[in-house]
DNA sequence: TCCCCGATTAACT
DNA sequence: GTTAATCGGGGAG
């Protein structure tokens, strides 16, 4: 099983958001299962981007940002949640890829575990929800995921870019309008965030997974 | 020091 | 559909 590596996650995050989908990001929970899950849903930010944490330059806070490509970026946000990013671009440009959803593939038992009972389709499905499903928090904010061994992206099948929708980010209010968001059409893994412009709701409440 | 608000979620009506 | 939970970053005073 091979890893993506320095030249994938080196590119500018609209380039790398898209190429994400259908690769999987893999866990090893300390002295643990193995977790595996396939991205389904991501955002890109950008420094020069009025919504990304790295508007303004670097702080204590988004430091791994603005470190080399192909670590990962973790934030705490709301006073009670985690959400992981894969920092992307040349060293020391401060663009990223927010992780937002993806189907879980291996170790359910220990993510539905993780997640307090949750169902499912709801191990993954937001990215607060994904990394708590992982058991990722502050302590691996900086991780590397090329050469690391706690957290790690694994090469599978990529997902056709006709396949892949573009909408506006969710639950920003700066730059909320810019079409940076990536999903899997149809996936009922992506989260509930996001809406076509008539207002009908990206995903269909009847389709259940599997 | 004070204050506002956020790349969210779960539990409501 | 709405809202409470809960805390830290960062700008204003």
């Amino acid at each position: 099983m091979s890893r993506l590596g320095r030249r994938f996650c080196a590119r500018p995050s609209l380039e790398v958001a898209p190429a994400l989908l259908g690769h999987v990001l893999a866990r090893r929970l300390p002295a643990g299962p193995t977790l595996r899950a396939r991205i389904v849903e991501t955002e890109a930010y950008e420094p020069e981007d009025p919504a990304s944490h790295a508007f303004g330059g670097p702080t204590s806070r988004n430091a791994v940002m603005f470190g080399p490509s192909g670590r990962l970026y973790v934030y705490f946000i709301y006073g009670m949640h985690f959400c992981m990013n894969v920092v992307t671009g040349a060293d020391g440009h401060g663009s990223a890829v927010l992780l937002r959803a993806a189907e879980p593939l291996e170790g359910i038992e220990a993510m539905t575990r993780l997640r307090g009972g949750a169902g499912l389709r709801d191990l993954c499905r937001g990215p607060a929800r994904w990394a708590q499903a992982f058991g990722v928090d502050r302590a691996l904010d900086g991780a590397d995921l090329l050469g690391g061994e706690e957290i790690w992206l694994e090469r599978c099948r990529a997902v056709a870019l006709d396949e892949i929708e573009r909408t506006p980010r969710v639950g920003i209010r700066k730059a909320a309008e810019l079409p940076w968001r990536f999903v899997q059409r149809d996936s009922p893994w992506a989260s509930r965030g996001g809406r076509t412009p008539t207002g009908r709701p990206t995903r269909s409440r009847a389709t259940s997974p599997r």
